[in-house]
DNA sequence: GCCAACGTTGGC
DNA sequence: GCCAACGTTGGC
């Protein structure tokens, strides 16, 4: 069964503009155990993601992407010189897994935080849930298709 | 720039 | 294994 998930970008970093170019990209840096379970378990191809822009002015859904690889272990842990560096993640028992996504739209409209919260069928998302700083989280289909309509 | 919320670290 | 201190996230 097809999955659906958001993840979160600081466009300042990576934004759906530099998506857009590149096509595809590898989502490494993720250093939160919960969303590496999620990465490593439960994304599958062809799984549909939203692409959130956090740290932003405004924070806001602004697109989709699709799962195209799997999760895989995420070298950027492994370089010392990369500031998501971790020393305690093996090459043979690797810590921290990425997947590979691939740019499907950006929405015409964004989805801003503040109309997300003004949406009474969006209001379990975890995204809009008290303290939550999760990366990476499941949404439901409905909540998916929600988003995508008022993004359109 | 502030700060609440949360995860992680490390001393004991 | 507890928990205080610290670092990070991310909206405002």
């Amino acid at each position: 069964m097809e999955k659906h998930w958001l993840i979160k970008s600081e466009p300042d970093v990576f934004s759906i503009d530099d998506l857009a170019k590149s096509k595809t990209t590898h989502w490494d840096g993720v250093r939160n155990y919960q969303a590496r379970n999620f990465i490593r378990d439960e994304m599958k191809i062809g799984d549909k993601v939203i692409f959130y822009h956090s740290n932003a002015e405004p924070p806001a859904a602004v697109g989709i992407c699709e799962i195209v690889k799997e999760a895989y272990p995420d070298f950027s842990a492994f370089d010392p010189e990369d500031s998501h560096y971790d020393p305690k993640s093996k090459k043979d028992s690797p810590t921290w897994f990425m997947v590979d996504v691939k740019f499907v739209k950006k929405f015409s409209a964004p989805v801003s935080i503040t109309e997300i919260k003004a949406n009474k069928k969006l209001q379990k998302m975890n995204l809009v849930q008290r303290g939550n700083r999760l990366s990476v989280m499941p949404v439901t289909k409905n909540e998916f298709d929600e988003i995508v309509r008022m993004g359109n």
